[in-house]
DNA sequence: ACTCGTGCTTCCATTGGGTGGAAGCCGCGC
DNA sequence: GCGCGGCTTCCACCCAATGGAAGCACGAGT
């Protein structure tokens, strides 16, 4: 995640608990005393402080080496979270009738500001290696789950994403106009292709879960080597798994 | 969980920041701010300053009924607790094997103060409905995974928990000395199994997860209906998925 | 063995962010 | 229309938080 907390890090204790906290991201989660006070730009006493109380609560731990990690009550936190108990826990099972069929990554991502967080991925050992796990964002315009949710967003949302398309491979779209067309072209299919836009060797497949109002919740995906070209006729069993955890996510809520 | 932070909550504004959060648990995923002023014992102008603090920071959101839900951000922060990255991730594809080849639900837990934590829970259409979700904590003697861990743990923790023994179901061993005999007879087999002694009707068997070191970092159970009454004979598959995920989380630290 | 640099821990005089009761608003039920 | 409960905002007062400095521990280099 982005150190988003600089932004609301200001004199109260509270923000400066969330800095510290802010400091661990997907690409460091072991971090040192000194890693952590230069990360939050708190000084290293204070720093020291507020990780003494967070360590009480169990919200970090400390190593035997030094370094805090998240610590359990965290992670319980979050498990209690609606994306990971009224989306995830639900959507488990009908992802892994999926993965059984065909043997492929299968994602599960909602929107989440600028981009798609990936709230569960299942694969095995056959599958193609892809570098992601919950909780990390990844861009919309150049996954299969991103371009269904982008295609999908509210217009000033959009509008956002299109004026600023990055190249992540050589095969990203980063016109706006084609990217445009990309856009009608999953609403129109109801599903969305990516053909190593995210990382070379590797295609992508993805649908839309509905709520009962017809708004997209998440995004359900496959991801293979670009060998398996024939992805369009994976398209039902992904429509049947979304299907499912559309129904079950409306009856979760309503339990 | 336990409201732990009514033991830390002082004058502090951390030790209030965390009592806030603490007023989530397994059975309050959605709060008022008077519950949650209530069960941090804070005043509502204060409870309420905090809340639009965490708000601001995505820690928490607050629903248009205006109730309250563990925010994004702290799921994201929970995914990179070890216990989830280290373990939980490592582990799924051993446990989708596992639930291939049974078609029963697949449990993963870790040690949590006194209480078995699970961290994972795979499961299908067809497996037998079990109460339980990543973060729950439940009784160490009176599940297969709860008492693989208890077997296995430091005679301090044994202790205290066979100190107090509880009744879960009318088949829960309570007695200290049948207790002390079940464990030992866990640590000869190698497994542990509970017979309707957490849920009327359900069986479970465990086996430990053991890291380089030879200590016992999780265990690894199946559940299901007390119809399959030879459990026994899923041993080898559960060892070897066992195995399977002792090598990968070495291997994971170590990379 | 000694020196140096780095990381970490603890202290405490000073200060400014936090406090929480009260007042008021809003919505709902009777 | 009234009463009640939940929520939001205000502000005079106060005490928890601050963070630089001093000191300790440890590892590396000589």
């Amino acid at each position: 995640m982005t150190k988003a907390a600089a932004v609301v890090c200001g004199p109260s204790v509270a923000a400066r608990v969330l800095a510290v906290l802010s400091s661990f991201d997907e690409t460091h989660t072991a971090l040192t005393l000194s890693d952590i006070a230069r990360r939050s730009k708190l000084p290293l006493s204070t720093t020291h402080r507020l990780l003494a109380e967070l360590e009480r609560w169990q919200a970090v731990d400390r190593a035997e080496d030094g370094a805090y990690h998240i610590g359990r009550r965290l992670w319980q936190l979050g498990t209690l979270a609606p994306v990971q108990r009224e989306l995830r826990e639900v959507a488990l099972p009908a992802m892994q009738d999926l993965f059984v069929a065909t043997q492929e990554n299968v994602t599960l991502a909602v929107l989440s500001g600028t981009s798609a967080l990936y709230v569960e991925r299942i694969h095995g050992k056959a599958s193609v290696p892809v570098e992601s796990r919950p909780g990390r964002p990844l861009p919309l315009h150049a996954t299969g789950v991103g371009k269904v949710l982008l295609a999908h967003a509210q217009p000033g949302l959009v509008d956002a994403c299109l004026s600023k398309l990055t190249k992540v491979t050589s095969f990203t779209i980063v016109d706006r106009e084609r990217m445009c067309c990309e856009l009608a072209a999953v609403r129109r299919n109801g599903y969305a292709r990516s053909f190593e836009e995210m990382t070379p060797g590797v295609a992508a497949i993805a649908v839309p879960i509905f709520d009962p109002e017809g708004r997209v919740l998440a995004a359900l995906g496959l991801v293979t080597r670009i060998l398996r070209k024939d992805l369009v006729k994976f398209v039902p069993a992904l429509r049947v798994a979304a299907a499912t955890i559309s129904r079950n996510v409306s009856h979760h809520r309503a339990g």
